[in-house]
DNA sequence: CTGAAAGCGCTTACAG
DNA sequence: CTGAAAGCGCTTACAG
């Protein structure tokens, strides 16, 4: 074991002395090179004999080695950090539940995961991808453009999930809250922002799938409400509308209850003046009165799916989605529609 | 600059092709040793000519160098990189407002800050550290025991902002909430957590603290409830106890809407029969009704703090808080006490 | 079937 | 005031 002597002068940060195992105790312990423990570790061992190729692994087991992702690194020329992006946006359980699954799967697949906030700023983003070289860069949600170009001119791989299947998730859904609207009578719709662009990062793509849906069905075009969770906002974007008798598809379940709790206030009857279909079935959805309609999605699948797209499109060096199947999507109805 | 050839055999990964500036294309641009680059570059320029290392630095920035992370962690024996631990619960702009800055601030003291959950699995985990060896570990809740100690062996820094105050924040938020109860009048109070764990990561510490304020009032010991966002589980958990006439101080705004719900349902005339609580000041929690009254936090001064005193801790050596500022907390009294 | 050697890009103690 | 040299831990092409 290597005792790490710390630098002598500390002008700028601190460092802990660590006690490292490194492939040469390795190949000491097993009376190898420290080629062969390499190799052999890498899955390159055929050609070793059956009980080197066993002893060093197991050596290695015991000696708990984790090799250093600084030294492979640079031996290698590029890392095996995958940096996932996160949109800046409200998420609970489910989103959470799609990075735990990713994260378990590209461990598994030899990939370390770390996560970033899509919107942190652009300096920063640039610090990282080139100090850290990653692997590459999965997006849940859409990249900047000076950021996908950074990365394209670095040769650093852009998995983007949300972009692959042949019609874009997002997409899908407003069509769906579209079609559900239509299927119950109603002939004139609109779309319902977050106003936060921020907040509302897969909202353009579903406004287009609504937008589309009532083109096909031969329906007028939708208007566009932009608000915040806020009870004042959602009268004064309500008042746009010319009442009663519309039906909006809106972008989460936050914008349909505010919606809802201003047409309240507002004597309109929902669904019969105002219907309402919300996104994601959050607990509180079931919770208001009257309870809200709204479109679920199995976003454990989704995350498995993504999880082994990314491990493909990584190793195998494709990026493509050939897998054609879609994210369950199913539409909950209850009292708002 | 060196056109990095990617290794011959690709059994595992893809490798992208990087062309890269090293410090060796700085130091021939600038007719210096690349001794001279790193030490320039790294603040320690003192003895230079100024007009080497104003040639430097500006050759440096025109060819748009950025340090390889791996080399230098490699021959300083610890990287620049923190990471942080996100709680696995619900959280929307406000916490990550709070991340943001923390990156920012890092990034600012030369520190690469990159996130997990913290609820991810152990093994993740722990290839995570040991093969990247980051200089702290930041966790925003409190860190699973196997994982404390596997850093303490490791020798990584970990930094606990929400432990360091000397009264913890979220004890105090407990005891708010439980002090508001009581100057309304009420002398029958409850806590209810979030029921599943994972996502009550805050939970015992404010149940402590509402505990400790009925303790200090002479009121009776506070029944626990526990329940999911969910009116049937809210319904149970009322039955639970003996009212009319108590106050629930709630782990948050969602878990208070539920027993809101419930409350409704059951006839319970609310805030005479039943008071509650909520906690993070939602924007929902202003949609229903009764409004709620909840509890507001300046979250974004609190990342500030935090981002400053884990820069001061991982450049200074200390983890003490030594500024003692609290952040600052505030009942929004509604209609529901 | 296995090992010696070179090299990845950087930092730092040391020599001049 | 500045540079040559050694070394961080690993990987891989090559030689035996």
């Amino acid at each position: 074991m290597a005792a790490r002597r710390p630098p002598q002068s500390l002008t700028r940060v601190n460092y802990a002395v660590f006690v490292t195992v490194t492939s040469t105790d390795v190949a000491k312990a097993a009376g190898v090179s420290r080629a062969a423990v390499s190799q052999i570790l890498n899955g390159r061992g055929e050609r070793f004999a059956p009980a080197t190729r066993d002893r060093v692994q197991q050596i290695a087991r015991e000696l708990n080695y984790q090799p250093s992702a600084a030294a492979r690194t640079l031996a290698r020329g590029a890392s095996e950090l995958v940096v996932g992006l996160l949109p800046h946006t409200t998420f609970g359980g489910h989103l959470q539940d799609v990075v735990d699954t990713l994260t378990d799967e590209l461990s598994a697949a030899g990939l370390t995961l770390v996560l970033r906030f899509s919107d942190s700023s652009s300096h920063s983003f640039e610090r990282l991808v080139q100090t850290m070289r990653p692997l590459a860069v999965v997006s849940i949600t859409r990249l900047r453009d000076s950021d996908r170009s950074l990365l394209t001119e670095l040769g650093i791989r852009l998995v983007e999930p949300h972009l692959d299947a042949r019609e874009p998730v997002d997409h899908r859904i407003g069509r769906m809250q579209a079609e559900h609207l239509v299927s119950r009578g109603y002939t004139r719709l609109a779309y319902a922002h977050l106003r936060d662009r921020r907040e509302d990062p897969f909202g353009p793509a579903r406004a287009d799938g609504v937008r589309d849906a009532c083109r096909q069905a031969g329906l007028p075009a939708t208007p566009i409400l932009n608000l915040g969770i806020d009870a004042d906002e959602a009268r004064r974007e309500l008042n746009r509308l010319d009442l009663p008798r519309y039906a909006i598809a809106c972008y989460n379940d936050d914008v349909a209850i505010a919606l809802l709790s201003a047409a309240r206030e507002a004597g309109l009857r929902v669904p019969e003046d105002l219907a309402l279909i919300g996104m994601d079935n959050t607990p509180i959805s079931n919770l208001v009165s009257p309870r809200l309609t709204t479109i679920e999605t199995d976003i454990r699948g989704a995350g498995l799916r993504m999880a082994q797209m990314i491990v493909r499109s990584v190793t195998g060096g494709t990026t493509e989605d050939d897998s054609d199947e879609q994210v369950p999507l199913r539409v909950v109805e209850r009292a708002t529609t």
